[in-house]
DNA sequence: TGGCGAGATAGCTACCACGCTATGTCGCTA
DNA sequence: TAGCGACATAGCGTGGTAGCTATCTCGCCA
């Protein structure tokens, strides 16, 4: 099990708010496509055909859903995850050959939290 | 004296959040220059020289005090100036020749429940 | 160990955002 | 009414982003 499926959002201790730091945040997101991805993400069960292997809630989804749900292509999709995982929003897990992907939801509040200081 | 200045922040109508809406919003906020921008106009009275004509808190702060801050020529910070109006978050004023911008603090507000709903 | 499938990377093109200079528009004032 | 100052718009060059196809890497399994 993960080691925070079952908590509450953790409270990051209160920092100050950088603006190269929203800037980042705010090019991540401002992207339909990657809006999407986080929104399925929100409940992969839901949103997504059942996995054989890596569970949805505890891991994420599976990459090759989130390829297909998009409609572009493997590449393009890749890379709007790794936009994701780049500015911490998303956390992926390799496990047994596939890539698994979930929120963090401690990052996106954190996001949130930067846009309520704008 | 402004109609809002001693106002809380008004409660908007609790509008799902759209997609298309948010993309916008994140778009107009992914610069630095602008949230910069968005940040000095919180205190125009502190950030901007003092103004001869048009009160900074009503009406907001020059446009001359905010192309001289950036640092940058005057058309690139109008061109700023007015992605961050047509996003609805900042308010001009056109008066005596000169135009001033103030926050919109609905609108910010609004954009910052639309982060948290991310 | 050879093959296959998942996914990242490379390389290309098209487009958009941002900077600049030059110029247009419009209201105020001498 | 001529001139000037404030601001927007036009046009251009450049860098970054998003899409694609082709290819590489690497783990799994027969």
């Amino acid at each position: 099990m993960a080691s925070t499926s079952d908590s509450p959002i953790l409270v990051e201790p209160p920092r100050p708010v950088d603006h190269s730091d929203a800037e980042g945040v705010f090019k991540a997101l401002a992207s339909e496509r990657r809006l999407l991805i986080l929104d399925w993400l929100k409940d992969p069960v839901a949103n997504f055909p059942p996995q054989v292997h890596g569970d949805p809630v505890e891991h994420g989804a599976c990459n090759l859903f989130i390829v297909d749900k998009l409609g572009i292509s493997q590449p393009a999709a890749s890379r709007h995850l790794k936009v994701l995982v780049d500015a911490g929003l998303v956390i992926p897990t390799r496990r047994r050959g596939w890539t698994y992907y979930r929120r963090d939801e401690v990052a996106l509040a954190r996001a949130a939290a930067i846009a309520a200081a704008v």
